[in-house]
DNA sequence: CTGAAAGCGCTTACAG
DNA sequence: CTGAAAGCGCTTACAG
């Protein structure tokens, strides 16, 4: 049963269709108006060059005339170009998931093509190797974002005749060489962020995790790095969630040790949960402690105090991974434009250490 | 050109077909296999009744030690079951949006429908039509986020042959009656909100409202009619966009005007820039004003204060919705769960008014 | 209950 | 440069 929804004020008519047809407009039918066969409309359609300019145009306008559009299932059958992607994602919600699947969609949409989602339920082998299959449709294309366990391995779980793009962590050595993945340097970032609260003048910074199993975290990897460099000491880094609730918990704990006087959160989210609980706990912000944040996500520049972030561009990130898949498929589409790089926003949540004689 | 993936750990391999094979299995191997003809095949995978039992326990043993997965053109093509469905929306970052899709993802997917996503890049009159017409694919469903003006243009452009759900606004008299929607009450959520802040002594309580053109905001009627029902003045509704910087703006507004002392945000977003702009003009939150926000987003409960706002439920709603949509597409469907309730959830921005004398 | 036929709307060689 | 042919993998009547 088909619902037809109600009052139709902008009912969309194409105006030359004879009203009651009820089967949209096919190749055969433009071909019919067009005067020609309809392999003649298919090949202006793809674009083929042997078509006499005039014929061409007698064509397309027949196209623009009967509001003709391929139908895609036909196409994708018969092996023509399919032009869709599907992204295989473990989340849509999270700032950084959600803000590449933005850029990615603008950027496919922008270039016909149609987008489809697919999330990765579990990192379990079964549930990957179930959503990997379902997503690979035979011409379509994938992005993964493979970002933590599930997403990484449905990346090495791809048959290798799908061409697929990835927005990844950093590569190790030099895997990611002429792979088509896109990342953001999260090492710089967070070594920047841990250098700038370094320079505040605080003994040493801590570092609020986000998960990473089964990959190295190259967010907490530059802030040790910056740490060692600097010969501050290294604390335990805190393992998180992804969520502010996992940032107030360790907040607290946190909080519980006055030595303790800079945070950096792996995320705004895990930041705001610190600030929260830093808060709760009596402790100031930027006062007692410091706090820098993770992505700038919309809501950090309006945070009580305002939070110091690196900002990440996922969105732009997002567009240059799709960019990245065109060249894959049509190697004369446009060079992807350079990835985003990190870019510390300084705001409130971080100040100058306490000349403390303690520590 | 296709990129084959480096190293493969977890390759996907069925393990039955010849691994030089380039061609997925189809519907003719599963029959060569289990020793029928294709069009059995097709039967069983159709779960046509005219099947003798132990050739359709043939046919699936068959179907699984090779691994076959219909192809979906095909199956579209030839007028089959598509089991997709492509939601068409004006954004998919923003909360409601986001949790919507997310609950309407989690749905599609617990049914086996591939998901689509469309994103309406405007109100213009072409570009709807336009969008409406890419993602109405022939067998597909589709589910529209009709939130303002963009979604609201495309559920009414719908061909009346699409199959189609959405998440709508609360419809103006019965116009929503025997139709395949779903909304929140969010005249209720905004009534019990204001109540509760007149509850707490204030004189009145503004409104910070998000974007509605071409439609009623529903939130303002509800904080409007509670306001005249307990006789309280009714001031002009602020406008504001749908982020925290223009509930800043808005905010900043607001907070010159002593008489304000209680504020209701159109969404957490909106909530948060509201506070911020309290804080740097100097005005205590709660003591001097109080904020309540609208949705509940896992942020609200970290802020600082904790933001005291009205939940709703978009992921279930999206649920919902998806599941209304499959009752359309197969009466025998499982009918929907009930929608989901806003709930007032108290926290800390909201507080008792000041016992002045003036106003 | 199960085969053989026809066709969904397209594309890609193959002839002219 | 442009037709006529064959086929993509499936489904739905039509015969048996």
């Amino acid at each position: 049963m088909i619902y037809v929804t109600g009052h139709n004020p902008c009912m969309v008519v194409t105006g030359h269709t004879s009203a009651s047809e009820p089967r949209p407009v096919s190749i055969r039918d433009v071909a019919a108006a067009a005067g020609v066969s309809y392999q003649t409309v298919s090949r202006v359609i793809n674009g083929h060059p042997s078509v006499k300019p005039s014929t061409r145009d007698l064509v397309r306008a027949a196209i623009e005339d009967l509001g003709f559009r391929p139908n895609r299932a036909a196409r994708a059958l018969a092996g023509g170009p399919v032009q869709s992607v599907t992204v295989l994602t473990a989340d849509t919600t999270r700032y950084g998931y959600r803000a590449g699947l933005q850029g990615i969609e603008e950027a496919a949409r922008a270039a016909g093509f149609a987008v489809g989602i697919r999330v990765l339920e579990s990192a379990e082998p079964a549930d990957i190797k179930d959503a990997v299959a379902r997503a690979t449709e035979p011409g379509a294309a994938l992005i993964v974002i493979a970002y933590e366990k599930a997403g990484v391995l449905a990346l090495s779980a791809l048959p290798p005749t799908v061409a697929a793009a990835a927005m990844v962590g950093i590569p190790e050595g030099d895997e990611g060489e002429g792979k088509p993945w896109v990342w953001l340097d999260d090492r710089k970032a967070a070594a920047d962020a841990t250098r700038y609260l370094l320079g505040l003048g605080h003994h040493t910074v801590h570092y609020a995790a986000i998960p990473s199993p089964g990959r190295v975290d190259q967010r907490m990897a530059g802030w040790r790095s910056a740490l060692e460099a600097a010969g501050a000491p290294v604390p335990a880094a805190v393992q998180c969630g992804w969520n502010p609730r996992s940032g107030y918990e360790a907040g607290l704990a946190l909080a519980a040790d006055p030595a303790v006087t800079a945070i950096l959160g792996g995320n705004d989210d895990l930041a705001l949960g610190v600030m929260r609980a830093m808060h709760e706990a009596g402790r100031a912000v930027p006062g007692d402690v410091s706090i820098v944040g993770f992505d700038d996500m919309p809501e950090a520049e309006f945070m009580n105090p305002a939070l110091t972030t690196v900002r990440q561009d996922f969105a732009r990130l997002g567009r240059a991974c799709f960019a990245t898949l065109l060249r894959l498929l049509d190697s004369s589409a446009a060079a992807p434009a350079p990835w985003p790089e990190p870019e510390l926003i300084v705001r409130e949540s971080a100040g100058p250490a306490r000349r403390a004689g303690a520590s």
